[in-house]
RNA sequence: GGGCGGUUAGCUCAGCGGUAGAGCACUGGUUUUACACACCAUUGGUCGGGAGUUCGAUCCUCUCACCGCCCACCA
């Protein structure tokens, strides 16, 4: 029995557990050993993340997509799994040690800490897996992976290790943007360019040879910057070759005002004539551009910050050497002063001698940290690249070729402009939790990179020993021992990017590098689902580790979802306020409702708005189905086994044969093309405004009539057509479709069949043949397995007949309600001048028609009697007796302006009828179609006119 | 500065060359035996502005306006 109402909460905790025990969303099922696989593998959330809406989206969508595919028989995987996410999760566990005040990462050491991470992750990492579970996420949760697992680390390792040898992957020195926050270099993805009110500074800089002074503009060249801290790394000045001011102090020098250092005028055409001044100071360590010009002019390269951006010059030799007397005392005056205070100190220094010409605002991008929100610093250090450039070609072709296939088309150029401009990857990052860079150093700075420590360090030694470095010997027992070699030979103390392991997701989940029969199998997977922020964070970079390592692109489809927003179309953020909470909204209306918003919402290349009350109109939707539902059994509607909707004899039963035959077409067509809204909208529509609304409602009269052939056959047609909407409907709304299935079908789980086939879809090949053969003749319903398209079933007579039957209904509810007739009246029908055709379907509906339009007695007659309402249905007139009950002026109003409308019409098609250019130049159907509007125009014009004559002649 | 979207009923969006559509909201009515989380019936639009192509444009082209996003080293 369906429970009176329906609540959500109950079903989906139990359903849940169902799952579970069935063990239904494992890929590899015996049953699917033949079937063609489909492989998905979910974006691994952060192991620190809560889900949130963005999250509900993302993995409704992939489930959509497996639930679909499983049902039609394929063997899925959906891969799942979470990331360690570096910086966030190391961030988590910090600010945990401080709340609980207990010693810092630093006091702790590299081990303690990342035992305490590991343990950490152990109790709360776990936290979005069940979240997802509670989605309703099918996901083979028997596979879950984690990026530092054994196997994904192996996987890491080796890759390093492969591009390195490969010369994909090499240790640079050059300018990296620094964290002075977390104390880390991060990749310029991770930089968010934010726009900031500052200042620009014109600085006077003295040239060699002349007294400075602030009046004499020869004596010195201005130099604008917003900037004016990293002065005290300059060692240039550029100026534009072409400049007529400047170009006669190419080759002079400068002396670098408050620190005395000398250094050269340059031409470079870096230098804009129409920016600032002109003239640009040159800060090689300290700003991107300049590291380039420096390296054009061989200028020096001066760090005059620490880690933290701080001033460090005390003991800075390569700030101090050459300066002159009392370079020292400035540098002490400053040293470790923060970089903000060091420009207010600095500039107020300058104006203090006349160093400052003006101040002029200046609204500019400033770089910052996306985790820790501080101002990035351009920071000279050693670091690991990866080639990107070289990796990118193949992932380029592969999209070019269409072998990966972004949907929307369009993300495609934004993927080409990225790749095609790809800057080295700057993988290294100096944090403890993560991938341990596989690199050792001897005592010369050697690097030694191998796959274990043991291999790395026979190398070391063995090059040290031939070097003469060590003895044999010494050799030997550093080889034996860990504790002799500590001081010899050092591993890299860095890890790799997060999204270094995240790369090989793909296949690394499979159990790459070993040969498994899961990579065989489920790779390269088939869609990725992801939003756009992270194509080239995640998706850019997958492409180039799977084309490079596995030889094949990871996914043959990447579909790319947008933006949940509040119903406001304002980003959901904390501050603002607008955020809604997923389980919120599941605890209040159910998984299933807030999944069916999602998809409905989910239109390609739109963000999708979200309301709690969009929530809560898919819950109504949920509860319309559950007592439609009620309804089937209440009036004992089972589908005998072997029933045949296409065999039906009943008209009505043939129309809904009909209309789910096309509904299950449009649902699956959109999936195909990965337009959920469209699948989602059809399900709704034809629950809600076919099933409910006409199907069950024509049928009423039949199910309470008498037992016989027709009411058995009806029964069997709502329990059929219920069940295949619980099939439709159940990628979408698992939760709730899943329970009804089981208690008024009492089968096995939906999970197992095929939407479009009575059988439990593991039939193989051969019985789907064993099948067709053995009903040639019969018009079936083929059952579907993986890709064929669904059956072509249609019935135009039904639906035409049908059609005739709602418009009737339609208009007689239409016009009883405009003309305020209680719903408690019942009116009489006359059905004027009918054809054969409408004479011989009347019997078939007579109590239905009276039923739903509320009369009292349905008959024919030649012309529409007295005072009567005469109303065009389908080119027959049908008449309300209502004499006395009507306004015959309103009436009258009434025709008139149907008259007026057909008028309308026929001008329409008139003017374009009688222009001859129209005529000669449109298709010729196009043409007929004219010619065909304009003859039911006409008549339909006449049967009002007809119609209004009558009123008259009765008013008369 | 470069690139990509968007602008259609009060709201969210379909439609993308042949007379403007859906859902929600609004309004009026209904204790009709599955459902008031419901039913029935309505109201509502010179498809952002302008120009062009075409027999015909919401749909194609150009242009302008506004909104949003992404990328970029501009002192």
């Amino acid at each position: 029995m369906i429970e009176k109402n329906y609540q959500p909460a109950d079903i989906e905790s139990r359903m849940s557990l169902v799952w579970e025990d069935a063990r239904a969303f494992r890929a590899g099922r015996p049953d699917r050993r033949d079937a063609r696989p489909f492989t998905i593998v979910i974006p691994p959330p952060n192991v620190t993340g809560s889900l949130h809406m963005g999250h509900a989206l993302n993995n409704t969508l992939q489930d959509v997509l497996c639930r679909f595919e499983r049902m039609r028989g394929r063997d899925v995987l959906w891969q799942p799994g979470t990331d360690h996410a570096g910086i966030a999760t190391q961030m988590v566990v910090e600010r945990q040690l401080m709340e609980r005040q207990l010693p810092s990462r630093r006091d702790m050491g590299r081990e303690k800490f990342l035992e305490r991470v590991w343990q950490w992750k152990e109790e709360s990492g776990g936290t979005i897996v069940n979240q997802l579970k509670r989605l309703g996420a099918s996901c083979d949760w028997s596979r879950e992976r984690f990026t530092m697992d054994e196997g994904l680390s192996r996987a890491v390792v080796k890759v390093f290790v492969q591009l390195y040898r490969e010369g994909l992957i090499y240790k640079d020195k050059r300018l990296v943007n620094w964290d002075p926050k977390l104390l880390t270099a991060i990749s310029d993805l991770e930089v968010q360019q934010i726009e900031v009110k500052g200042n620009l500074w014109y600085l006077r800089y003295p040239i060699e040879g002349k007294t400075f002074s602030p009046e004499d503009t020869s004596s010195f060249i201005v130099v604008a910057t917003t900037r004016p801290e990293t002065m005290l790394g300059d060692t240039g000045v550029a100026v534009n070759p072409e400049d007529e001011r400047y170009k006669h102090l190419i080759g002079k020098h400068v002396i670098l005002p408050l620190v005395g250092r000398r250094i050269p005028i340059v031409g470079d055409d870096y230098s804009d004539p129409e920016k600032g001044s002109g003239a640009v100071k040159v800060t090689p360590a300290h700003d991107f551009n300049d590291f380039e010009v420096g390296k054009r002019h061989n200028l020096l390269q001066i760090n005059v910050f620490d880690q933290e951006g701080a001033m460090a010059l005390v003991g800075n030799e390569d700030y101090l050497r050459g300066l002159p007397e009392g370079a020292d005392e400035f540098a002490a005056e400053l040293n470790n002063v923060d970089r903000f205070a060091a420009r207010k100190e600095i500039v107020a220094r300058l104006e203090n001698f006349g160093f400052l010409e003006k101040i002029e605002p200046n609204t500019h991008m400033v770089p910052h940290g996306d985790r820790s929100g501080v101002v990035i610093e351009p920071y000279l250090t050693d670091q690991w690249y990866v080639d990107a450039h070289t990796l990118a070609q193949p992932a380029i072709a592969a999209v070019r070729s269409g072998r990966t296939q972004f949907v929307p088309e369009n993300w495609s150029k934004t993927y080409f402009e990225w790749m095609e401009n790809i800057q080295p990857w700057c993988i290294s990052r100096q944090l403890w939790w993560g991938h341990q860079i596989p690199a050792w150093y001897g005592p010369d700075g050697k690097v030694f990179v191998a796959e274990t420590e043991e291999e790395a360090v026979s190398h070391a030694l063995g090059y040290y020993v031939e070097q003469e470095v060590i003895t044999v010997e010494q050799g030997r027992e550093m080889a034996l021992d860990r504790n002799k070699r500590a001081g010899f030979i050092k591993r890299d103390e860095d890890v790799l990017d997060t999204w270094f392991s995240s790369a090989l997701w793909p296949f690394s989940t499979l159990g790459w590098p070993d040969d498994t029969p899961e990579v065989k199998r489920y790779y390269p997977t088939d869609a990725l689902v992801t939003g756009f922020d992270i194509i080239f964070f995640w998706v850019a970079r997958m492409m180039m580790m799977g084309l490079h390592f596995m030889k094949e692109a990871p996914f043959s489809t990447v579909y790319i979802h947008r933006l949940v927003r509040d119903e406001k179309g304002a980003k959901m953020s904390k501050s603002k306020g607008n955020v809604i909470d997923p389980l919120g909204v599941i605890d209040e209306f159910g998984a299933d409702a807030l999944r069916f918003a999602l998809a409905r919402g989910a239109a390609q290349g739109h963000d999708i708005k979200l309301s709690p009350q969009m929530v809560e109109t898919n819950r109504n939707f949920a509860t319309k189905l559950w007592n439609a539902c009620r309804f089937a059994e209440m009036n004992d509607c089972v589908a005998p086994e072997g029933f045949d909707a296409t065999n039906a004899k009943d008209t009505l039963n043939r129309w809904i044969a009909h209309e789910t035959v096309r509904a299950t077409r449009e649902v699956s067509e959109a999936l195909e093309a990965y337009r959920f809204n469209d699948a989602s909208n059809a399900i709704y529509r034809f629950v809600w405004n076919v099933y409910c609304d006409w199907y069950l409602e024509l049928a009423k009269p039949m199910l309470t009539g008498e037992e016989g052939a027709a009411k058995d056959e009806t029964r069997a047609m709502v329990a059929w057509a219920r069940d295949e909407i619980l099939k439709l409907l159940h990628p979408f709304m698992p939760f709730i479709t899943e329970e009804l299935w089981e208690v008024t079908a009492r089968r096995e789980t939906l999970l197992a069949l095929s939407p479009w086939s009575r059988k439990p879809s593991a039939v193989t090949a051969e019985e789907i043949a064993l099948m067709s053969a053995a009903n040639p003749n019969e018009p079936m319903l083929p059952p579907v397995l993986l890709d064929v398209a669904p059956p072509d079933f249609t019935d135009e007579v039904a639906e035409a007949e049908i059609g005739w039957v709602v418009d009737l209904v339609t208009a007689i509810r239409s016009v009883r309600a405009e003309m305020n007739i209680a719903p408690a009246t019942l009116t009489a029908l006359v059905l004027a001048g009918a054809s054969t055709e409408t004479k011989a379907r009347l019997p078939r509906w007579n109590d239905v028609i009276k039923r739903m339009a509320r009369l009292s007695d349905i008959s024919f007659a030649d012309r529409a009697p007295e005072g009567a309402v005469q109303l065009l249905v389908r080119g027959e007139v049908a008449a309300l007796p209502l004499k006395g009950v009507i306004d015959l002026a309103a009436e009258k109003t009434r025709l008139d302006k149907e008259i007026a409308k057909a008028d309308a019409d026929i001008k329409r098609v008139d003017a374009k009828l009688g222009n001859e250019k129209f005529v000669a130049n449109a298709p010729e159907e196009i043409v007929e179609e004219e010619k065909e509007k304009r003859e039911a125009a006409v008549a339909r014009r006449e049967k009002i006119i007809e119609a209004l004559k009558r009123l008259q002649e009765v008013n008369a």
